[in-house]
DNA sequence: CAATCATATTGCGAATGGTACAACGCTATT
DNA sequence: AATAGCGTTGTACCATTCGCAATATGATTG
């Protein structure tokens, strides 16, 4: 670990999580905590890549479009999305309800495909953004290959977020629910993360039985239940299907 | 300038840029050519930010998902409007003809920016109106992205209205227009809407190929018509550097 | 199955490069 | 005009990073 660097990416970070407030050189050198021409130095060196970029009159920073680059670039080197692709339309076309592909990045399961149905009312997750694993039925698939003491690991010493009076906070109940999901082939996340909507989700195993991807769909609550088995076909035979191709038995 | 940011921000920039080369721990010491424990340590410090993630068996590097939680911070604190700002300033100004920016709302194209030009005579659209896609070369453009089986299912049961006898009224017809209009790169609105009114727009895409906005250019038909490839290349490439800036390639 | 090779990872002393401090410049505000 | 608040640049010291070498891991060979 590199500590230039470590902090550098901690800036980047900061300035994506807190849109909110001004990112002037004061306030960034207040979070980093180290001495102005530091923080300067640190910034002209990511600006200098395109990954910040400082307002003209030099008064705040902001995220720069070096990113949509890598962002291009990753989109057009990974292949698990060209893989889900027509899965996801699939899924999609034949529920009638948003279709999502996500991977695990640390604690968050990141969205890096969609494919969005007909319905005008339905839940809506963009590429890149992500959701914490234990609220969520693709973060819950995600993690459902892992044994229990591997969950113990994951989780030890992290406060599960309570969003809902549904949401399993709990590191013991979610580990079970994991195993559930496991056994099942499938997770449902039930209110869990926010009141009214349903989600759905399949895993995404590679040839080693590590799940790599999910693919789930989202949907308010009523439309959800009511075709909930005709659903659960669906998305796990997607899934099942996406496996196969990665070898998968 | 500081020498180990940029030096992990250049791995990083090599990886996006060859997507061919296998980046193992060997190929990027040589091409950063300092030693290798080094570049271990700034690939691992990238790797814990989740810009790049090494493959399972560990033995190559690739762009991580965590450039997609940037790629969505950025696309959520960047408002389209204030990057095409200075395009359609340029645009207007090198056309002498009012330039529009516009993005979609379901079957219509909403115009969200607009900057006059000096001609007392010509195409009088406020910030807000919406025009229908099916006749308009900013509409054209903004589904421009999607496939034929997608353009049958946006405008499916749709009564495509005529304004003028050019107006294209069949979905068919009108599905080869679009399929024109993405392998030209812009659209043309010869009086399909109004007469004696000529229209001319570039679609502008994001890091994903989708079409996010069009940029375009409305006027009389004999000033247009008398200046339509110099026209052409003026809003085309507006179009292309706006979706230069989004990471489009 | 041992041996060998090729690769990634870790420990550690040396010195390079990053940090803090301070000085400077710029703009706005009084 | 003076002051204050910010960003930017110069510099010397010393923490951090670097390169070397040792170790670990895993693949390939005879």
């Amino acid at each position: 670990m590199i500590q230039s660097v470590e902090r550098a990416l901690s800036l980047l970070d900061h300035i994506a999580e807190h849109p909110e407030s001004s990112h002037n050189l004061a306030e960034m050198t207040e979070f980093l905590g180290v001495d102005k021409s530091s923080v300067f130095r640190l910034l002209s060196t990511l600006a200098k890549h395109g990954l910040v970029r400082q307002d003209e009159s030099r008064k705040t920073y902001q995220l720069g479009f070096g990113i949509y680059s890598l962002a291009a670039a990753l989109r057009s080197q990974v292949k698990i999305t060209e893989l889900a692709a027509p899965f996801l339309k699939r899924v999609a076309l034949a529920t009638k309800e948003n279709a999502h592909l996500a991977v695990r990045s640390g604690l968050s399961a990141v969205f890096v495909d969609r494919e969005r149905a007909s319905k005008t009312i339905a839940a809506n997750t963009s590429i890149g953004d992500s959701e914490e694993l234990h609220c969520t039925a693709v973060g819950k698939c995600l993690v459902s290959h892992l044994d229990r003491a591997a969950i113990g690991l994951l989780f030890e010493g992290v406060e599960l977020t309570r969003y809902t009076d549904r949401t399993i906070v709990d590191v013991e109940a979610l580990a079970a629910e994991i195993a559930a999901v496991k056994a099942a082939g499938y997770a449902v996340d039930a209110e869990e993360y926010e009141k009214n909507v349903v989600c759905l989700a399949a895993p995404v195993r590679n040839f080693e039985g590590v799940v790599e991807a999910a693919i789930g769909i989202s949907g308010p609550k009523e439309r959800m239940e009511a075709q909930m088995d005709a659903f659960v076909a669906i998305v796990r035979d997607a899934g099942l299907e996406l496996s196969a191709m990665l070898g998968a038995r």
